[in-house]
DNA sequence: GTGTAACCGAGACGGTACGTCTAGTCTTGTA
DNA sequence: TACAAGACTAGACGTACCGTCTCGGTTACAC
């Protein structure tokens, strides 16, 4: 049916028909990042997104397989929670996780973003996606890796230290902590930096 | 919250009618349990629990408020998760938090209770009292501090340590797990215990 | 479950739950007649119906099985096409059909009334009651036949007459000009009437 | 219809580019031939037609304003009940009339070609040509019009025979029948045809 | 030859409606 | 009054097609 002599586009996506049309898919993120900041995870629809989008349903049906999917996507895209937190390389181990740890656990504890992070919460529980974007967001893939890796190297950390498994606790305190609000007072975050690090005992605590 | 005082007989909380049936409000929480191990809490439905229990979709809004509080009592009853975890009180503080946590993330990693557990957050992130039940079941809010308190007396443990927060991060690490499962080798536990307690550098990690 | 040894209401219809409510009902079979009339059995929907009758669509699906159904029990609640039409019974034979058969024409070639009627046909082609209830409007079950059976007893008709062809043939001819209009001259109705009485020839055609 | 004057070199028909496709056009009405058989005409679709025929949904918009008239050329073409009914001149008008009126009656009352004819009657009303198709496939336009005028110069009908009001009630009670079946007993097309003939009195009906 | 115009298959688009499912409320009859 | 049953309005679900538009590619005629 078609020419087998010439180049051959190896794999080529094109398979007749137009192409994806870029305004639907940001059109679509947006409505979803808007309908999910304003209503929560919960209470999001695809019919309304399309309505909000002025796209029909098919349009995103064609292309995401649910609500979650969608919402991953917008997080991706950063129309949802588009901070980014890494932990700084200019002072002790301990004071840049502690001044990291203090800033995310005031994004955390704001109200004004609590339904929101119970909402991402809702959806990551359906999407691994949008686990892994959370954790991406909180820095705790690269930055955070970075920076205790080169307190070992500082001797601040001993080399045998698990350094995944210190990320998984401060992380774990930080969902804990949308999952399950706690205590709320303004030593906490670096109580926490203290205990993973264990210099804690050296303050007067 | 109802009527403290028995007998008054007038004005009581009691208002006439028989009183509620208590055989219904099991099978009602039976069936909220058996639909939700089966079809996760996303495709939970009242109509559903209604129907698998033999109730009038009534008779479940005069006394829920919603699914996450069916989901929530039926927990609490122990129709959910009977497991009970606690650490034991026989060896080193360490050791008995080790043990205590590789049974719990043996539990939480047994793909058995993985749609369980997710569910479990998913209802979580619209009913704090599930978290609650959460922790009581994972022995956190008793046990646990009761462990830590004892390891404070017995000296392994420095009166400045920050036993809630030290919880808070073991917790957080078990809750993490199950919202965005990570390496899941043997070690784990131990090492999860060993940073919040400052002992791994003394191990030959 | 349920005694057996007592009274047993036999095949009571009541199985618990509120009766049929006759205000949805009817609202939806005018809702039906309404847009039926207005676009036609092609452009009729039932989300259109359930809007206009102020209705949950369920209502609609519950108790009859699809929009031909709505229209049948529409027209045999006389919503739609309420006319009915007989012969009389005041003169000749010939003179009493042609006059009932003139009176039907005129009704049916009525630019009005062309959509309807076409588009009942179009139901009809789905559901036989409508095809049914349309013979009955014409008069085509019970008067005409006993026109023509008063025509046997006047001797204006051989008492082997066979009356339900005779019928068949003038409903026919009323039909098919619904379907493929024709000639529309003025002395249709008599001529169609004296073929079928064997009296053309006795005029002066 | 195209081209009046040849060699006209401004606004001629042609317009430049390939001629139509007769490759696509035979597909596309075989497959609607096909599919009309297959589930009738409500559950006819262009995007079923397109991916039948291996063709692209333009092409059939390019060329047809819309199902029915699909419908129609498949059966001009005669993939749609290619049956061609026309009565015999070997008998007598009657016996010539009521072998036709058989054969036709027989085809008509197959159980097997009830849903075609049916949905035919459906695409029917949409489509004038479809009911004039119809008639033609019986005869009725041309064939029985000879045999009735040939009955007319054989003396077997009078010169004032209205013969298009005999083939219309002929013809309506064919329709009719698909309509809403009726008697379906052997003696019926004599008995049809003797009425419009005036020959049922004598009979030994 | 090289445009230009219309053809073709493919399929994405904004929509409408489908028939199903569930939410939460209301209305029966029975105990 | 609580209960089982179930009808009610409301509206989201995911699917099927509608008719239009847009690709990339392919003919045919006109220059």
């Amino acid at each position: 049916m078609t020419d087998m002599t010439e180049a051959l586009p190896i794999s080529t996506g094109r398979r007749g028909g137009p192409p994806r049309s870029e305004e639907a898919r940001l059109a679509i993120l947006r409505a979803t990042a808007r309908l999910f900041l304003e209503r929560g995870f919960g209470h999001l629809s695809i019919e309304g997104i399309a309505a909000e989008a002025g796209v029909g349903k098919q349009t995103i049906y064609r292309w995401w397989p649910g609500k979650s999917d969608l919402v991953a996507e917008a997080l991706i895209e950063g129309f949802l929670m588009p901070e980014h937190f890494a932990p700084s390389f200019t002072g002790t181990l301990r004071d840049d996780l502690a001044s990291w740890m203090r800033i995310v656990l005031d994004f955390v504890d704001d109200p004004g973003h609590d339904e929101m992070l119970r909402s991402l919460l809702a959806a990551g529980t359906t999407n691994p996606a949008i686990g892994e974007r959370i954790r991406e967001r909180l820095g705790a893939d690269g930055d955070l890796v970075h920076r205790l890796e080169k307190g070992v190297t500082d001797g601040e950390l001993p080399p045998t230290a698990p350094i995944s498994s210190i990320i998984e606790l401060l992380v774990g305190a930080i969902v804990l902590r949308v999952f399950a609000p706690s205590n709320r007072d303004d030593g906490e975050a670096e109580r926490l930096v203290d205990v993973v690090l264990g210099t804690h005992t050296a303050r007067g605590q």
